[in-house]
DNA sequence: TTGATTAATTGTACCGGTACAATTAATATG
DNA sequence: CATATTAATTGTACCGGTACAATTAATCAA
């Protein structure tokens, strides 16, 4: 493991684990260099790490320090999947309405950049949060990269198979809000009424290389709808 | 001004002027280095820049590359205030409905972690993009931290005020955004209908320092409501 | 020509160092 | 005792360098 990367874990592991709050100072850089014996840079690294994460923020002649906000069950908008990590205190169940390989829809296609003849997979499933309807969920993956899924994998963690299982690196995101009223068969999947209000979220994945390798639409049961971002300006 | 900032701001400036597309390849690192005349860890700088902006992706063995998705009229996420930049093509003005000083609401005060009576800047404005509504959009100032507002400041962009008037750093933002139904007075603003879906986007402003400036609740037009990310995993 | 092997390219990890800016602490000054 | 000045602390910018991993290009073998 790259000694920076482990540097943050610690880090952050003992920020959590001592329950430090916003503004809590943590040990200079020097003291970090001397702990972890390691060149400045590393200690820097390992610190930017963090920052971009909203876990920390430096301040130049004075510290480095915990950032951390107040609120509780919001799905983390920067993180790959959402949850897991951020919600790790809350009961995610999935249930999949179905799986196929097919041909991209048009508006598949072209938001992962591919031939209406190129195979895909379709995943269709509905999460839950505490037993709640949480989201509908629709992917689209490039077979020529995503090679099998099964259903056991798919209400797993699709991520943590193409990503282990496939050994495949994910490199970045774009990902698209919109704010809409629920269609008849939306609103029954996620046990609302037709008109309610929904968040659509529409993303691109692509590997570590540039390539799309998936496309999700995701509609949020409006009260369930709860996210956050932490940003450096 | 900075090499890195200013390596980080030609080579945008490079991509938007020739219209680069998602993939194409930039100059390799060797090649920036000489071009710019700076050390290999300068153009490394300028680039993790780039990354986070959203703006390229780079792979080892391999080069450097364009990031660009497909969709305009989107709202950033990550940039400070949204727009003036993602939307400088499209027309974004502003009606002020209330300013003054008082005690803060106790969601406000909770927020910007200040007591009940710590005076505050309230601000209260419309803005529109195109002349349609955008949004409805109340802002708490710390009066402590910003001294003096008035009408022309917050008609026009009040961050930049912040940063080049009061001459503070603006350093990192916590976002929150819940999907709700709109309120009636909220409707008339917004020239929409009572129960009509709404997005607020609530955000807690801090300077450089950590200090919390800025609780702000924006109530988005759902039809305007069209918001972009990019996440680097 | 195909496939495997090797070599060249290219970005990333990490070191050690100097200079400096922003903050904070210590000291001097009235 | 408040306030201005100076000094120490602490993070950031930037340099130059070595080693190495991942990709791509070139070479060789069948």
């Amino acid at each position: 493991m790259l000694k920076y990367q482990h540097i943050a874990d610690e880090l952050e592991n003992y920020i959590e684990e001592h329950k430090l709050q916003q503004g809590d100072k943590l040990p200079v850089l020097q003291d970090l260099m001397i702990q972890f014996n390691v060149s400045k840079s590393t200690v820097t690294k390992a610190l930017e790490l963090l920052e971009k994460k909203g876990v920390v923020f430096q301040v130049r002649g004075s510290g480095i320090f915990v950032r951390r906000h107040k609120r509780k069950g919001y799905i983390s908008l920067t993180s790959s999947q959402g949850f897991k990590k951020t919600l790790e205190d809350f009961q995610i169940t999935s249930k999949v309405i179905e799986l196929d390989v097919r041909k991209p829809t048009k508006e598949a296609a072209f938001n992962l950049n591919i031939s209406l003849e190129e195979d895909v997979y379709y995943v269709k499933r509905i999460r839950f949060i505490q037993g709640q309807t949480l989201c509908l969920e629709e992917s689209y993956f490039k077979k020529s990269i995503v090679t099998y899924l099964n259903k056991e994998i798919i209400t797993e963690s699709i991520f943590h198979y193409i990503t282990e299982g496939l050994g495949l690196s994910i490199g970045f995101a774009d990902t698209f809000l919109h704010v809409e009223k629920l269609t008849a068969e939306e609103a029954q999947y996620l046990a609302l009424k037709e008109g309610d209000p929904k968040l659509d979220v529409e993303s691109i994945f692509h590997l570590s290389n540039g390539q799309p390798f998936d496309f999700s639409k995701v509609t949020y049961n409006y009260v369930q709808s709860q996210f956050f971002l932490q940003a450096v300006l």
